[in-house]
DNA sequence: CGGACAGTTGAATCAAATCAACAAACGTGG
DNA sequence: CCACGTTTGTTGATTTGATTCAACTGTCCG
């Protein structure tokens, strides 16, 4: 199983030491094939809520179709949005008993969902499975880490430059690709403004970098 | 157990909707003691490397005295803290075979360092410490994500109160403690410059929010 | 066609960074 | 114990990258 997007290339501004901002081709299928085999399967609208910050997580989701956004939100209404998944991988993990982000359906979604007593059960039956469960685990916190950097110590241009190929993934360059985001999704992913992420983007349109074929799609350039 | 700093108290700007911006008391001690059995025991000096990026990952670690801290480099030499750890945490989960972070002692710590095809070996026998593990890196995913809505989507001020918070852990107001890390450490923790950091607190000083003993002692007050 | 979003662009403002100087604390050795 | 250099922290003046406020354009869809 391949998740088309959200591979990356050896990073072309060699910011970074580390390869890997989102997620990878899953490559230990054994929590994919648990989960299909133990989980039901619901669709998600556009926009709807799949599951809200402090609720009881009672499940893991895998996604089938569609993009998922995980995120939390402060008293006064900003919003982080922590992660976006992706065809193939896995969301949902929690440590306690209650979900610390919400995750949304970024467009109509398929999932498999399996309920977490469930999955744990079958872990301590399956080694296997249960090492799988915690690299999942891990290498969430892994993206989340190189997350951290990117908001902490990075300039707009970095930011949206490091997510455009993030999306683009192992993708040829000149190759044109869908955004499957609006621009707040962005912004609030990459903790910028609507403005700036649009200001930015022309920027480095002009700059050559990358080519917009409508808002919505668009082509890298190798040149910096 | 109780690790001393670290465990938050109801947020008194009521910013945030979830408690624990740190690490919490490890409630359950199966990977605790797991690790105190199969683990040697090593000393590290301030800001001796513990393991760096890029490193092979054999180990995991548990702190019995000191403070740790993990960094991630850009290559033109920025540098983001993900996490403090401290007496009683476990660090060194990482994804794949290499550290995705570096790790440093902010000031002289004991460690027991366990060897990871141990651990993994001992959980595939034992199922409740699997989980134990899983737990342990779903909580540190979970501190990851709620400090990415303080890295995107938070003032300078907001920031250092969470921090200082966070440190000052469950204590009483008026109780002074310690800040074992450096401004540097703040600033390269909370994504700000040193210079912010140190206004800052002279601000929320000013404001009567906390009272400097010293550069590295302070007590919270509860007006904002 | 027209209303509603979604995205872009411009001008003004502001929070934090930068550049620079100073002060306080620390450790080391005479 | 004090002198001295070094590190760590504070404060001030200025700049700047990103935000804010505001207007405008494009696009989708009944």
């Amino acid at each position: 199983m391949l998740s088309q997007p959200f591979r990356q290339e050896p990073c072309a501004t060699a910011l970074f030491g580390s390869p890997a901002v989102f997620s990878q081709p899953d490559e230990d299928c054994v929590l994919s094939d648990a989960m299909e085999k133990l989980g039901t399967f619901i669709s998600v609208g556009r926009n709807q809520e799949i599951y809200s910050e402090q609720e009881p997580a009672h499940y893991l989701y895998k996604i089938v179709s569609g993009v998922v956004r995980t995120c939390k939100f402060l008293i006064d209404g900003r919003r982080q949005i922590g992660s976006f998944h992706f065809s193939g991988d896995t969301f949902g993990f929690t440590s306690g008993m209650t979900h610390g982000l919400s995750a949304e359906a970024v467009k109509s979604c398929k999932l498999i969902a399996v309920r977490r007593t469930i999955l744990t059960a079958a872990a301590g039956r399956d080694a296997e499975l249960a090492t799988a469960l915690w690299n999942a685990a891990t290498e969430e916190l892994q993206r989340a880490q190189e997350h951290m950097v990117l908001l902490g110590r990075t300039t707009a241009a970095e930011r949206i430059t490091a997510f455009l190929q993030g999306l683009a993934g192992g993708r040829f360059v000149s190759d044109a690709f869908d955004i499957p985001m609006s621009r707040q999704d962005i912004a609030d992913y990459l903790g910028l403004t609507i403005e700036t992420v649009s200001r930015t983007i022309t920027l480095l349109e002009q700059t050559g970098f990358l080519a917009l074929e409508s808002a919505r799609r668009l082509q890298l350039r190798t040149a910096a």
